[in-house]
RNA sequence: GGGGGUGUAGUUCAGUUGGUUAGAACGUCUGCCUGUCACGCAGAAGGUCGCGAGUUCGAGUCCCGUCACUCCCGCCA
């Protein structure tokens, strides 16, 4: 590397961002400041495309300007930092760059200061291919400072400036809430904080301030949003980091339809201020029980059709084993036409079963369309009759391809749902620039754990029943009917939001704790303070909270959630560029009381 | 916790059946070049083939282990 003195600043101050150099300042004299985004010496004359948060532009250094200036401008490599003063100039017509935003300007420099030099750089910034992704990590400084990565990270403020001016006009409080709080053990495992104080006491980081909002609702504020950061000790995907940011809202003297209109404002408003994308409102409905029949999941991607078809009750009777004694044994059979698909090799259609295998199918049983009669190996099993139905369920047209699983409802759904979301980018059906919103309503409010022989919340125990069942809490053998005033927002298959009506009224909070196994003594050790909040006058109220991460990423197309996240975590929950989680000073540990035992 | 993928120069990658001195592009360094915009031209430096052990006359290549990143299942709204 070159050695030599930096300029400091001294008396120079930036005049002009580069967004703001237009044809109209011909002749103006301007300070710019920024990064060496590339460089073109010419041994005489010398290009730089210069680089700050607004945009680029070309600048010339020509000796005639300055032979000292030019002397330095020699020096200059990718990413050192610099101050130009000079003059804006417009680019006769055949020198205009057509590929540049300021591609029809140039600015003549006629002072430089370099104020900041850089080493050779481990990830370049300057081009669209980017390096593994640990390195850019490492040096996520400079991964951030490529323009892909900028424009992601300046949506996302725009984002959720703009969810924060929407909730101000919509008579919302903006409240933070504790980030130190007590644990609860249910739902995802907490990151617990130990407490030097009360040596062996912890507190835990919040999953998501949801007790807390609800508090706020028994406060009175009626309405309360906030950005907040959530912390959940889980395993991580590429949607799902272990400190997220969610935006919490909360309402109160709600009902479900209520939450619904104002998110569907919100989203409206977001994408056309950010996007200047119109989205249609209302979003369309899905029951859960429907997303699950004919999507096999509680996310649906409905960009495109290829609707799972359930066989059930059609082959309960069949001489085909393999699928009636599956149904005999509470199991279903359901298919998907894959339209179009019987010219899949035998190795493709194996490629497929082998996925549905991993997802724990036993197998994949298909059948062609051809020639007006369904074809496979296993057509023999089946009657006229049965054949006549399972190709009018499924729609089967010449060369379409039946694909079937016969299993468990939970796996069927998961496996088909996998096919499904397959097969339509395989087909072509999905069009990448539409947004595809939906609520996934009525989820039932508890799920049973065969594992464990218990009750569980679907979703979180704080959500009432509707109205009509909540006779069934009283009704051990009906608590799998009970459906939940909670609802998903969907997009393409995303997840972006989660919400439901609180349970407001004490009594029925109770029955709940004690469907799900907790008992009057736990309760009130662990929600002893918030219980008791519900004695004092609880309006009725409800929210939702939905996933400013996943929304920038589905808003800017990225396919990470690393990607619109400025310090993310790896997928092994460490950050490499800061080198943490690390062990601390022995004598910090012992101030808390904590003893390491022993590392594996 | 389980399964799949990747790991070779600063970076992105190629590297045949196990066989001489491990290649290319970009970047870096030196020289030339006054209108380039992925500038061009000439030259140079740059490698613990992730790490460890093994098979072999010989390993980037094969076997075993291990580490890191990544994708998925479990887990998690």
């Amino acid at each position: 590397m070159y050695k030599f003195e930096y300029d400091l600043l001294g008396d120079s101050k930036r005049t002009a961002y580069i967004q703001d150099l237009s044809a109209g300042d011909e002749g103006k004299t301007k300070t710019i400041m920024g990064w060496v985004h590339t460089r073109r010496d010419m041994g005489n004359i010398i290009f730089i495309n210069l680089r700050d948060v607004t945009g680029m532009v070309q600048v010339v250094f020509n000796p005639e300007n300055g032979m000292q200036m030019h002397a330095k401008a020699h020096k200059l490599r990718n990413e050192y930092v610099v101050a130009v003063t000079g003059e804006v100039a417009t680019r006769p017509k055949d020198m205009i760059n057509e590929d540049m935003e300021k591609g029809d300007i140039e600015f003549i420099a006629k002072e430089l200061k370099i104020l900041n030099a850089s080493d050779e750089l481990p990830v370049q910034v300057n081009e669209k291919m980017s390096a593994d992704e640990d390195l850019r990590l490492k040096y996520r400084y400079l991964d951030l400072r490529r323009p892909d990565l900028q424009k992601k990270i300046k949506l996302r403020h725009n984002i959720i400036f703009e969810m924060r001016k929407f909730l101000s006009n919509h008579k919302f409080y903006e409240i933070e809430t504790p980030i130190l709080m007590r644990s609860t053990p249910e739902g995802a495992r907490d990151y617990l904080v130990p407490s030097r104080i009360y040596k062996g006491k912890f507190f835990a980081l919040p999953q998501s301030p949801q007790i807390y909002k609800q508090l706020l609702m028994i406060s009175g504020f009626d309405r309360y949003f906030q950005i907040a950061h959530c912390f959940r000790d889980e395993d991580l995907r590429a949607d799902r980091q272990p400190e997220f940011t969610q935006l919490d809202l909360e309402m109160s003297f709600v009902q479900e339809e209520d939450v619904f209109q104002i998110t569907e404002q919100l989203f409206q408003h977001i994408f056309k201020s950010t996007l200047d994308t119109d989205l249609p409102i209302p979003f369309p409905r899905i029951d859960y029980d429907e997303a699950m029949l004919k999507f096999g999941t509680d996310k649906p991607d409905l960009r495109f059709g290829l609707e799972i078809k359930d066989l059930t009750e059609t082959l309960a009777e069949s001489d085909f084993r393999v699928f009636s004694s599956v149904i005999k044994k509470g199991g279903v059979v359901r298919a998907i036409n894959a339209k179009g698909c019987a010219d899949y090799t035998r190795s493709e259609v194996d490629k497929l079963e082998h996925q549905a295998k991993e997802l724990g199918a036993k197998g994949l049983a298909r059948m062609r369309f051809q020639d007006e009669k369904l074809e496979s190996n296993i057509t023999k099993f089946f009657s006229e009759e049965e054949k006549g139905q399972i190709a009018d369920i499924l729609e089967a047209e010449e060369d379409d391809l039946l694909l079937f699983v016969a299993d468990k409802e939970k796996i069927a759904c998961k496996v088909l749902a996998d096919l499904r979301n397959n097969l339509g980018k395989k087909l072509n059906l999905i069009n990448e620039d539409e947004f595809n919103f939906v609520w996934v309503t009525n989820f039932p409010l508890f799920e049973w754990n065969g594992d464990e022989e218990k009750w569980e919340t679907a979703h979180h125990m704080f959500t009432l029943p509707k109205e009509e069942d909540i006779p069934k809490l009283d009704e051990p053998d009906k608590y799998g009917e009970i459906t939940g005033q909670l609802y998903d927002l969907v997009c393409n298959g995303v997840e972006l939001s989660s919400g439901s009506i609180r349970c407001h009224i004490p009594e029925i909070q109770k029955k709940i704790f004690n469907v799900i196994g907790i008992e009057e003594e736990e309760i009130n050790q662990r929600f002893g303070f918030f219980m008791k909040s519900f004695k004092y006058g609880t309006p009725p109220h409800g929210g939702i909270a939905p996933g400013i991460d996943r929304i920038v990423m589905l808003m800017s197309g990225a396919d990470s959630i690393r990607d619109v996240i400025a310090f993310p975590k790896t997928l092994q929950a460490t950050d490499i560029m800061s080198e943490s989680p690390s062990e601390v000073d022995p004598d910090m540990l012992e101030e808390l009381g904590i003893e390491i035992s022993e590392i594996e």
